[in-house]
DNA sequence: CTGCTTGCAAAGTGTTTGCAGGCCC
DNA sequence: GGGCCTGCAAACACTTTGCAAGCAG
């Protein structure tokens, strides 16, 4: 009763998994909708826990390959947030105009731990400034920028 | 004979030390050292080997503890630079003019592995729209940005 | 059926901690 | 000589991997 509702983000998934001959398992399907339903960032763990109600018994080990599957897709963005486990978020925004995906870079508070997204135009300027100063091509949605937030000041 | 010269940076880290009465110890003295001979950025590992010649048989958690320790100081500072393991540095870079202590930011390239240092004033810009639109106080030297530096484009 | 995926368990990194003894101040 | 610091070993958090069985296509 609850597989019947699938959201174009998890659509947009499948097909991308198709379209290269991956196997569309339950495990990959409960994860991709833990994934799209959730609006934090959640670590392998959160993941595991969250994917046991859907498709009981999946291992801790299937969420790591099945994330990197993704990951290797493209469907899938992990992130190394200072200091603690790497966190995953769907990459795909929308599936008609996946050039216009909303991409994030994120920011990290040391106080409270809080992951805020920013959108990747605000480092646009910096990322321009280095590509022109060093050559160096800044992938935006991986950044992880550690200060402390509004909050914890 | 290798212990009479000792840079000013040590100097200066060994000063904060006494100052709030931690102690002097050959272990913590060794981690400066080689901390400030240095050029790149060593993880606890890395340091481990390289204090060995000057105390041998200081322990990893022995490392471990004295880089907290003096990271508590601010004598040294840390960064995660995703996906490995942390880095380590002597935060002071001049004892006469701290105020202008060249701090700095890490560009690591995701595909060579390699971390660039680039001037926290390259991040000022950010740092001030961050502040201003957020509230959001970033610490440029602990921001880890990932991406691909102009040999492995 | 074929072989990609999974479950399980074990190993692999990177880091922290409890405890008894040692050494700095 | 008091108490911080260390060595040791074990625990810890996170992630990867070898193998045999399972299921998707």
């Amino acid at each position: 009763m609850s597989t019947l509702e699938r959201s174009p983000r998890v659509l947009a998934a499948i097909e991308s998994l198709q379209a290269r001959h991956e196997r569309l398992t339950p495990a990959r399907l409960a994860i991709l909708e833990v994934l799209d339903t959730t609006d934090r960032h959640l670590d392998a763990e959160e993941i595991l826990e969250q994917v046991a109600p859907q498709a009981p018994g999946v291992h801790r080990a299937t969420v790591y390959r099945a994330l990197s599957t993704l990951g290797d897709l493209g469907v899938v963005t992990h992130t190394h947030v200072g200091g603690s486990a790497m966190v995953y978020h769907l990459t795909v925004a929308d599936p008609e105009h996946h050039h216009t995906a909303h991409t994030h870079a994120h920011l990290k508070c040391t106080v409270c731990g809080n992951v805020i997204d920013i959108s990747t135009t605000t480092l646009r300027p910096l990322a321009l400034a280095l590509q022109r100063d060093l050559g160096f091509m800044l992938q935006p949605e991986r950044a992880a920028l550690l200060g402390t937030c509004a909050n914890c000041r």
